[in-house]
DNA sequence: CCCCCTTTGTCCTCGGACTGGAGAAAGTCG
DNA sequence: CGACTTTCTCCAGTCCGAGGACAAAGGGGG
């Protein structure tokens, strides 16, 4: 099958496609209420759109007391690839334009395979996914990558948990692969827009996103776009100091949060737990598997183990910390925690809860909600989809 | 004199009232090769820019190989008044539309006297630099108040050095008294816009300007705009914890940077010195004077103060900290020092600098200058000045 | 000093785009 | 079944901007 080459002509175009892709079908009547355009133009407009394949018609709209209005709605056949490779799994999901997740994959992958393997794997997921008769093709796909990217060009430059993707042309080479245009993000802000549209952040213009998994990020979106920074590493904050010649960290320095609190300081704390015998929970889940994840330990805090839910606790205060100067800096309307540790839940939120209301001053926490993300692994899909349909969204 | 009333029709005009007022004046070739617009347009825009008086004809411009073409400029009756509050001083300026300082007095002044008087003490200069002649009338004012404001308004909000402003209508009070447009905004936003406009901060997109007065604030600059946050406190960092269980802040926290360094907590210092006998230099000035501030540390240092020189070392790594972590979160273009302290100079920035290579990761310090203001005390009147002429050089 | 080239400014016309009214089509409601 | 509403299409009038033609103004070489 053919995918779709056209691009929206003007704003006005590009205005439409967005309104439909996130108000789903619509009336011409009521997209007239939404966009102040004149009637005619509007006509013109949607005809082209219409003539471009990239919208179609769709039946009868409701009658709203009058004649009733033919609906439009983006082309049923477009599909979105959504792909989000985290530091040890990869997630896959195809969308419809209007960014309904229709499949989704995981699967474990060790990142520190390279690129090339790991492009592999997604190209079969994806694969997967179109056999199963979702998709046909792909009209464009945004991928997240765990470290910083160049992202003009969709390049990751100096990935830390990365080694061997340090300037792999990501964009060119899965464009290629995929036969279709693809934009190359950090995982944490595929993460942020797709909280952003689907999620707790629908309708907050500025907002964090912080996610805690195998390291620690920080999204950030200033009036309802990412910010990526002078060089695209903005939002990493997994190695702010949290204590001066405190823990050395694998970046080099001494005391930074990641030292003290993410998938891996946690597992390690666990085990050493473990060894000593302090918590009989994670004893015997050592015991078992031989060693521990933060899995573990959100299972034992969950079995109400004291010792897991100290070392939940601990890690709390000491993300808060952070949070609290970030929040202070950044006066956001809203701070969203997820990532692969929500399975720790309310007493990590508790916790950077407490830090931050008592350290940031009233003004900036006064009507500041901090909660967990609502969408857990499709996020990071999702804001993938969004990245792209927002680039083929947009003017050409 | 009647005042400037005209506004720009429409976007081409803004813009072009934005380059002369950036680029001095221009010819209109000139100016047709920086905004894209057909000659019959651009000539159609100019003419209703005469029209309305905002420009004016300047004469002929220098050959650029054919026929001389005439120059173009803003208005030079139009002046603009910036003021910037601090806490103990008050500055005000006049300026052309060009924002070139013509005129600028400072007078020492408590804030905490109140709005009534601070703006009664603020007329009276500005009425002196019209005596002067360097002004018939203002067109527009931006006013500094060291708290935060609620930007739309006009008005400060919860300004913890500033007892008795909050909700004071700043904006519109002054706007009557003045009998001109006034926008107000936070003195380190000002500080910010006028390093943006004709200090080091001149053609970068994303930086910080952390100014290190009474308190500790920084402006926060995004795609060559200012960032204010949700409730107009973005940039608060005075209050970021440093120090866990720290020194008691006024702001009723423990350990604060400002508890640590600022303009009081130096002076404090010193004076604790000067009570210990340690620092002979501090102690002489401190019999001299009967007290001690951050001005006579910065003279001790000069002279080659041990005592003073640690003082300062010390609350530069503090600072270093926090703007490490901010630096690592927001990877900023530029990291602009200035405010009351630069007297302070070179063993800051030293101390600072240290820090922040140090503790941020090389890919956001990579190619990060971190540099004083250039404008000192003419920054914050310059942003004011800024400020109100972006307000009155924007589509009506 | 003259002629030719370049640059600038003005005028004018043409084409395209947009507005808004008229009226037809399609429904609702009493 | 008729009056009223809403939607959609068609059309003419209008406005705006692009871009060519041409005049004005200056530079420089011969």
């Amino acid at each position: 099958m053919r995918r779709m080459t056209a691009r929206p002509a003007n704003a006005h175009q590009a205005r439409l496609l967005r309104l439909l892709r996130d108000g789903g079908p619509n009336s011409r009547a009521q997209l007239g209420d939404q966009v102040d355009l004149s009637r005619s133009k509007l006509a013109v407009e949607v005809d082209r759109l219409l003539e471009t394949g990239l919208v179609v018609a769709d039946g009868l709209a409701a009658s709203r007391g009058g004649r009733r209005s033919h609906n439009i709605r983006l082309a049923p056949a477009l599909r979105f690839l959504g792909v989000d490779i985290g530091a040890t799994s990869v997630d896959v999901a195809v969308t419809n334009a209007e960014l309904e997740v229709l499949g989704h994959i995981n699967q474990p992958m060790d990142v520190r395979e390279g690129p090339v393997a790991v492009f592999e794997q997604v190209l079969a997921m994806a694969g997967k996914l179109r056999a199963t008769g979702l998709a046909e093709g792909f009209d464009g796909a945004g991928i997240g990558v765990p470290g910083p990217v160049r992202f003009p060009e969709g390049v990751p430059v100096a990935p830390p948990i990365m080694p061997g993707w340090d300037g792999f042309p990501v964009r060119e080479a899965l464009s290629q692969d995929l036969g279709c245009p693809v934009m190359v993000d950090n995982d944490v802000n595929l993460m942020a827009m797709g909280e952003q549209h689907a999620g707790v952040a629908r309708s907050v213009g500025d907002f964090l996103c912080v996610k805690i998994g195998t390291g620690i990020g920080c999204g950030i979106v200033v009036g309802g776009e990412v910010y990526r920074g002078t060089t695209g590493s903005a939002g990493d904050i997994g190695h702010i100091q949290v204590e001066p010649d405190g823990r050395p960290c694998a970046c080099g320095n001494k005391g930074c949060l990641e030292a003290y609190f993410s998938g891996a300081a946690l597992a390690r704390d666990a085990e050493d737990a473990a060894h000593q015998g302090s918590s009989p929970e994670l004893c015997t889940r050592f015991e078992n598997s031989g060693s521990l994840t933060a899995v573990d330990v959100a299972a034992a805090a969950a079995a109400g183990d004291a010792i897991a839910l100290d070392l939940i606790r601990a890690g709390g205060n000491r993300t808060g910390q952070v949070i609290a100067g970030l929040v202070s800096f950044f006066n956001p309307g809203l701070v969203v925690i997820g990532g692969g540790v929500t399975g720790l839940g309310h007493t990590l939120l508790a916790a950077i809860r407490t830090q931050v209301y008592r350290q940031s001053l009233p003004l900036a926490t006064g009507n500041l909600p901090i909660v967990l993300g609502e969408l857990g692994p499709t996020a990071g899909v999702i804001g993938g989809a969004r990245l792209i349909s927002d680039h083929l969204f947009s003017p050409a």
